[in-house]
DNA sequence: TATATTATTGGAACCGTTTCCATTTTATGA
DNA sequence: TCATAAAATGGAAACGGTTCCAATAATATA
């Protein structure tokens, strides 16, 4: 691998002129740059990434963390930061956390160290698995953090979150505007905040509508398919009939449907179903799927330019605000 | 930041001393082994990555490339490659290729040079995107590298590959044997070789069986919901009727079952339907998927081995082969 | 006790950049 | 033509580790 020196020897220059060449930063005559782009390209020279962030202390790659980094939304996303990142030239490291974070809160801590100790620029810590007192104590000594989808007061400048109380609550209205009074719901993943918080809008909704919900007709899921192919068949074995049925995320409504269909009823015709997130295949299902989008993309992109900012002394522009949209597909029918 | 120099100088020894500590070789005596380890935690001591990759020439990080790191199934495996690698303080850097590298093959190619130019060990290519030539240019002056899901003989030995060909030769059997003969098809994508290959299995199933499918009930598609969607509405067009589809992947299947429904077709009665590659969702459609399960994770992880293999002289277990699996549910029906 | 081994230790040299400053070259103006 | 300012250049020092070897201390052996 040739070495600065290399480079400076054949072109017959010093090392410091290479160093301009390579930076772009300060004078160099036409023709020293000439000889030495030739050097260049004849020893198919490359600057040792190391070498440069030995003495520069930057690494030029940012962490990303958490354990919501799987499923089909949040693959997307990561391309889509990615794609930010790639003009600064920066990398993007992952660590996900153990699965079950809350089991093994030691495990997920180490993984999220490693990042700091790999000495990454900066790091995006994705979801709540973090205690917050953990975070702020974190961002004390490491300030170049910022949250996805969770929220604490103290730094609420590097914090990018969803109003996922008025998601629900949007949810919710939707099914009372098209005529329902009976409504199930097979909720979130409760211990995480926004699985509460999208609950709790969908609740208030209905009380808001002075609309009764039945504690039968809610069942605790935790977003994955499974739950909500259960969960529909149990709330279909109550016997509180119901004609409409909230999901916590278009994967549990996704399989709530097919549960719905293996028992023989027809959604939306006996039971409408509105999901949450607006993932791909929600145009695909049968029915399509009404749902509610949650733009996490451009939330996504804002985070890692607070952190691109924060790091790098840059001043990208940010957003802090991203309202909710309500997708009406052909899972919710008009009972008026 | 403490240096490795603070630490010598607070704990009263060398430099070398030091290091030896840190690396945990060498002989250091047991006293001198407390002081070192006292005077790391006062100082809050963390070695800089950027200094030992400089001097070992190792950045300890691997790269992965490809266009195909999108979709539920993939992201499953990343974790998977993940924790093989936690094992050895390993981490992954992603570099996504453009979406349509064929379409754009510089872009595509800039990215992938982004992970040499970042100094990765080793680079993982997934998928087909770049050309075999290009790739044996590549391995020449960059050995360090493992294809996933692409074969090229002459470096067979680091390809990770399923017999695709075998996999959709399964496919058309298996409705054969539940006594389908007017059989139709939504193919993958055509472009890649597996998707070729899965198609070409299939067909040659049929053939050994004397069964004939006409040109009209071939749809070429690409993997996407959409062209699912399209294709089966377009298959349900033509004038001859077909008991039997067979679907590039779980993905089409899926939004396919969704066409077949919305023109008042029920599946599996009236249309069997089976699909590829058996997704986390394929449980749980309705009806749930009849599919051929392709165990990528395993292959991934051992892919993950080969490389480490090469890069850091060790000698893990590796696997070269992946048989697939017919994983039966309801979505096909026998005709008998 | 003197000598040969072996265990520990310290620190110079090096890895490949960037930064900075002293020096040399070139251009400018009177 | 010469003084002066501006542009271009070379290279030492620094970044923070690891490696290696010479020096010293501890232990074993005769």
């Amino acid at each position: 691998m040739a070495t600065i020196r290399d480079v400076a020897k054949l072109a017959g220059v010093g090392i410091g002129t290479v160093s301009r060449v390579l930076s772009g930063k300060g004078a160099v005559s036409s023709k020293t740059l000439l000889k030495v782009n030739q050097a260049m390209e004849d020893l198919n020279f490359t600057p040792s990434s190391a070498a440069r962030s030995l003495v520069s202390k930057k690494m030029n790659t940012i962490g990303i963390w958490g354990t919501e980094t799987s499923g089909e939304i949040n693959r997307r996303t990561l391309r889509e930061m990615e794609d930010e990142l790639k003009e600064f030239e920066i990398h993007l490291i992952f660590a996900d956390g153990e699965l079950n974070s809350k089991l093994n809160p030691n495990a997920s801590r180490d993984s999220f160290d490693s990042l700091i100790n790999k000495g990454c620029d900066g790091i995006i810590i994705w979801g709540t698995d973090l205690p917050p007192l953990e975070i702020l104590q974190i961002e004390n000594e490491f300030p170049n953090i910022v949250l996805l989808n969770n929220q604490i007061d103290l730094i609420d400048d590097k914090c990018f979150y969803f109003d996922h109380y008025q998601a629900g609550y949007v949810c919710g209205q939707h099914l009372i505007d098209k005529g329902h009074s009976n409504i199930a719901c097979i909720t979130g993943w409760l211990e995480t905040d926004d699985g509460n918080q999208r609950h709790q809008g969908f609740l208030d909704a209905l009380n808001n509508n002075n609309i009764n919900i039945s504690e039968k007709l809610i069942f605790e899921g935790d977003y994955t398919y499974r739950k909500g192919y259960e969960g529909a068949l149990v709330l279909l074995k109550q016997d509180l009939p119901f004609t409409a049925l909230f999901c916590g995320n278009d994967q549990s409504a996704m399989s709530a449907i097919a549960a719905i269909s293996s028992k023989g009823f027809n959604v939306p015709n006996d039971i409408s179903v509105i999901g949450y997130d607006d993932m791909n295949i929600a145009s695909y299902t049968s029915p399509p799927l009404t749902t509610v989008r949650i733009p996490f993309n451009r939330m996504a992109v804002s985070a890692t330019r607070r952190l691109l900012n924060l790091c790098y002394e840059l001043e990208l522009e940010i957003n802090y605000d991203f309202p909710v949209q309500l997708i009406e597909r052909q899972s919710v029918k008009n009972v008026g």
